[in-house]
DNA sequence: CGCCGAGTTGAACTGAATCAAGAAACGTGG
DNA sequence: CCACGTTTCTTGATTCAGTTCAACTCGGCG
């Protein structure tokens, strides 16, 4: 649990704060190429991730694309399903062993009326999640798939090599071969 | 006040809940064209538009690039800034003339502790955002500038004849020529 | 040892960008 | 209310980046 605790500690949150909302915690575990959950399920979870990597990805004309990745020492859920409680329109998956620390929907509920780390943590995680979003968007709006590769390496550059081409190429808007070619012509 | 009155009680509240809301609303007036928000400035205000239709951009290689449009009966602010209180990356401008009705920063955090409607707002503003925004990506992703196009049409169609056809192009991604040819396609 | 999925490479094709020119709409001042 | 200048939109010709399709290589695994 030690992972999680620092990651409360850097936001400001003493150990002893953190006690409520650390004795509803269970722990879980996927292997790799496992799906987390699926399109039409409600995500029951917030689920901080220990050790791993999840991508998610929904599926558009018969094609998986994937619209992100979240890596250890963050949050994920699917956030189009946890806080409204309706059917996700997304896919994740395990890309490699993955070891969550969850919490869930009803307990999360409980806590927010009297742990304030709940609160902060409830906002913060959806403004956090907006303002990547934002960032994409002016993204792909205003930059070549190059443009978005040489930034990922720049941003993200040690796990851009644990993940399969495929899957990157998808997320940066095209087919595996550019993004080959892309790599080869910057090598 | 009409306008305000009505999106509250579509969303379940009565009159007299509103009212502590209602106390802080300042009426702000902007003229077609004009910027109301500018990269570099702190977002005071979260706004109802009453009338109008405002346009978010961001400036990128020296080129305006539409994000996103506000139209009548809608809550818009410079969201990267508004609650983190940071300078603001985007430009916000009136498309036409615009009424708004604004709640302050420092008003809205005052009422926070104590109102129910205002806690739900906040948090209802930032998810509903978030899942347009996801939305977004998506078709970003899987559509091509003809069908994003097409959905437009379907989706707001009222709206888009009003919007300049340059605003609308890069909104979808695409220089004002290709979107001139894709509407004489389509027609 | 051979299979299979992932990645690479090549050639042809396609849709959007660019560049350029002309038409339409818009507003501003006389 | 009209005339002129500016901006917006349209249309055409050319270029270019990314897709598609196909063949081949490489590495892991039964």
């Amino acid at each position: 649990m030690q992972s999680l605790i620092t990651y409360f500690e850097r936001m400001g949150f003493s150990e002893n704060q953190l006690t409520p909302f650390l004795n509803c915690i269970k722990t879980r575990q996927y292997k790799a190429n496992e799906l987390i959950i699926s399109k039409g399920q409600i995500e029951n979870y917030l689920s901080f991730i220990d050790v791993g990597i999840v991508r998610y990805f929904v599926v558009a004309k018969d094609k998986e694309i994937t619209i992100d990745f979240a890596f250890k020492s963050s949050f994920y859920c699917a956030y189009d399903s946890f806080y409204d409680r309706s059917d996700t329109d997304i896919y994740i998956e395990a890309l490699t062993d993955v070891q969550l620390y969850s919490i869930s929907h009803k307990d999360l509920q409980n806590l927010y009326t009297n742990c304030e780390i709940t609160k902060k943590l409830g906002r913060l995680a959806t403004e956090n999640l907006l303002s990547k979003k934002v960032k994409r968007e002016i993204n792909l709006l205003t930059k070549s798939p190059q443009e978005r590769y040489e930034e990922l390496l720049r941003e993200q550059p040690k796990y851009i090599l644990q993940i399969p081409l495929k899957f990157i190429a998808s997320y940066l808007g095209v087919v595996p071969e550019t993004l080959s070619r892309i790599r080869k012509r910057i090598s």
